[in-house]
DNA sequence: CTAGGGTTAG
């Protein structure tokens, strides 16, 4: 029951003629109304809007409203506005129950008119709120300055810069929102949210006074719009700094892939004495996880100790160590802290599965998937999907990856994406199913992307087709005219189908459109003395010790026997049998090059290659494998810990790793 | 009654 303070109320409902004052009182010819009852109805008027406010339920706010009716106070104004605001509070659909409510009203006054807007709003029902505002104006109401701002919400939300426009001008010619912040903030946040960067920020500059909502609204969407520098220069302006005003400056230099720069941009909030919570940190942990160093993900976890925050309780943090520790090759390390962690929620899940997946465990990532949504009420989403099937690729498991692509679509009413059906051309392509996933391709119900066709392509190059390789490899010069890496794939089909005058035909159109290869497609890395990473390129050389590396790699390769030289630069075998030979010959030397500390820029540019040019069947595994096995080596000879890692960044040659 | 910063993929 609706806890009514039956104390207060029960006075006033003594009186017999009350009810029928209260209804006159809303009635269109106010008679004269006694002013003790006239106190008498804002008391209950304020008794039921508190009532309201401590609704915890749809159903306790209906329970409410019958009440509302039986005391014939359907009409104020002020207690409909507050019923339909936790309406919205609650979700339920505006349309369906807070519009019928409203209609009963017959003097609606601006207050309920806002609620109304609003609530559509919290909809997404754009359109609907303009035609409750025009029947407003329609009233000869005049808007509040909560109307203009909810009005330019939804305009920004929706992205809709022509609607943000006009009530823009509306807001002008009634005057007086121009002084108002919220009214103006609203206005630069519709701008940026439209696109129009240079009209929130002409918005900006001519405003009377600005207060920090402003300056972080324009600062962000700069960050957003990659725009780091007209963010920085607008931040070292700032009169006074907060913590969301360095917290926006610290993630828009993760989101823009600057993992140094935020980092160094922490410290200095730090030195500021400036407080840090849970979403600085998520920015911070996101800076690391970018740099890839185990020694940053230590620090960072101790930041995150030394601040207050056990991430066992939040799993916006919980979920981002996740991702970072797997993005530093702690597996071990990320699955100490989803255990740990006290909620877990679809990221957290998401997280770990694409964790294991990241590190070649296809099993634990699908066991930990069943277990989420067999013992869990945590219901998987597309993103979940997307590891779980990217897990599948890298296993091998085609036929698992399409039960569960099934189960996608008809157990959870997810519609695949693009990047859904570009994990299954890959699955099913490194396989060698490939007309199996061309004609997937062919049927996706939406436009193939360079990713998809790109799959195709590279399985295609692996599998020697070349006809499936020139279909892919034509879409794929009409998508990325300019990238040369599809060109060189379906050379190599070629080659591998001994058609030599088509090599020579695509060598020819390379030149022709001034193509050039770019080194650095894939690269790997490693942790340097003080913990700085080091990357290492394919195909580049300019470490001072890769001259020694190639003679060991050519001299390794020649024993190994097989062909070593492929245009200056050491390749590792193209078969499985070639790799496996030359690992053997590696780990017979290893005492060797321990000792001349070669060994982990040996293993680098194994990686490297191995991921490059490795059977797709196997690429990602085996450079996993290769990566373990390297750990334990280092463990085995004493390497120093921070030397032991080694990470590896997306190669995109063959869309494959 | 209203406003600014955040979590997962390759």
């Amino acid at each position: 029951m609706v806890s009514l303070s039956k104390k207060l109320i029960a006075p006033i409902l003594k009186s017999s003629s009350f009810i029928s004052t209260v209804a006159k009182f809303h009635d269109d010819h106010l008679p004269f109304i006694p002013f003790s009852h006239l106190q008498k109805i804002k008391h209950l008027e304020c008794q039921l809007v508190s009532t309201l406010e401590h609704c915890r339920s749809p159903a306790q706010i209906k329970q409410t409203h019958a009440y509302i009716i039986r005391k014939c106070l359907h009409q104020s104004s002020y207690i409909i506005a507050k019923l339909i605001r936790m309406l919205s509070k609650f979700n339920v659909s505006t349309k369906s129950y807070a519009a019928s409510v409203f209609s009963e009203v017959r003097h609606p006054n601006a207050f309920l008119y806002t609620a109304l807007i609003r609530g559509y709003l919290v909809d997404g029902m754009l359109k609907e709120s303009i035609l409750v505002y025009n029947s407003m104006r329609g009233r000869g109401l005049i808007p509040l300055s909560f109307t203009i701002a909810a009005l330019l919400k939804g305009s920004a939300s929706e992205s809709d810069a022509n609607f943000g426009r006009q009530i823009h001008g509306e807001s002008v010619k009634l005057g007086g929102f121009g002084a108002d912040l919220f009214v103006v903030n609203a206005l630069i946040d519709m701008y940026v949210k439209c696109g129009d960067l240079d009209c929130g920020r002409k918005v900006f500059d001519e405003m009377p006074e600005r207060d920090l909502i402003s300056w972080t609204t324009l600062i962000d969407a700069y960050a957003k719009a990659a725009e780091m520098d007209c963010a920085d220069e607008l931040f070292s302006a700032m009169p006074v700094k907060d913590m969301v005003a360095w917290t926006a400056m610290v993630t828009g230099f993760v989101q823009n892939a600057k993992p140094r720069e935020a980092l160094e941009c922490f410290e200095r909030m730090q030195s500021a004495g400036v407080q840090t919570d849970e979403v600085t940190l998520v920015g911070v942990i996101n800076a690391c996880a970018q740099l890839g160093a185990v020694k940053h993900a230590y620090w960072v976890r101790d930041v995150a100790v030394r601040c207050g925050f056990d991430p066992a309780h939040d799993a916006h943090v919980g979920s981002a160590l996740i991702d970072m520790y797997s993005k530093c090759g702690c597996l071990e390390e990320a699955y100490g802290v989803f255990n740990s962690l006290q909620r877990k929620n679809v990221y957290s899940y998401s997280s770990m599965i694409i964790g294991f997946a990241m590190h070649g465990r296809a099993t634990s990532a699908i066991e930990l998937f069943r277990e989420m949504t067999t013992t869990t009420d945590v219901k998987p989403n597309s993103v979940t999907f997307l590891g779980v099937l990217t897990a599948c690729s890298h296993g091998g498991m085609v036929e698992q990856g399409k039960l569960f692509f099934d189960e996608m679509k008809e157990k959870h009413g997810i519609s695949p994406s693009v990047d859904h059906y570009n994990t299954m051309v890959d699955m099913l392509g490194r396989r060698g199913r490939l007309k199996e996933a061309l004609s997937l391709i062919k049927a996706m119900p939406m436009e193939a992307n360079g990713g998809v066709w790109g799959a195709l392509l590279g399985a295609s190059r692996v599998h020697g087709d070349a006809s499936i390789a020139e279909e892919a490899a034509g879409h794929l010069f009409k998508l990325e005219p300019g990238n040369i890496g599809n060109y060189i794939l379906l050379c190599e089909a070629y080659a591998k189908a001994g058609r030599w005058e088509d090599v020579a035909r695509v060598r020819r159109e390379m030149r022709a459109k001034g193509l050039r290869k770019k080194a650095g497609v894939a690269c790997s890395w490693v942790e340097g003395e003080r913990g700085e990473v080091q990357v290492f390129y394919a195909g580049e050389w300019t470490h001072p010790r890769s001259g020694e590396v190639k003679g060991v790699l050519e001299e390794v390769a020649e024993r190994a026997g097989y062909e070593a030289r492929v245009g200056g630069v050491v390749v590792i075998g193209r078969d499985i049998l070639m790799e496996e030979k030359f690992i053997i010959c590696i780990k017979f030397r290893i005492k060797e090059f321990v000792k001349n500390g070669l060994l982990w820029l040996l293993c680098i540019h194994c990686i490297i290659h191995v991921c490059i040019h490795a059977h797709p069947c196997h690429t990602s595994t085996k450079a996993m494998t290769l990566r373990r096995w390297f750990h334990g080596v280092a463990i085995l000879v004493g390497l120093p810990a921070r030397e032991r890692h080694v990470g590896r960044k997306m190669c995109k040659i063959g869309g494959f790793i």
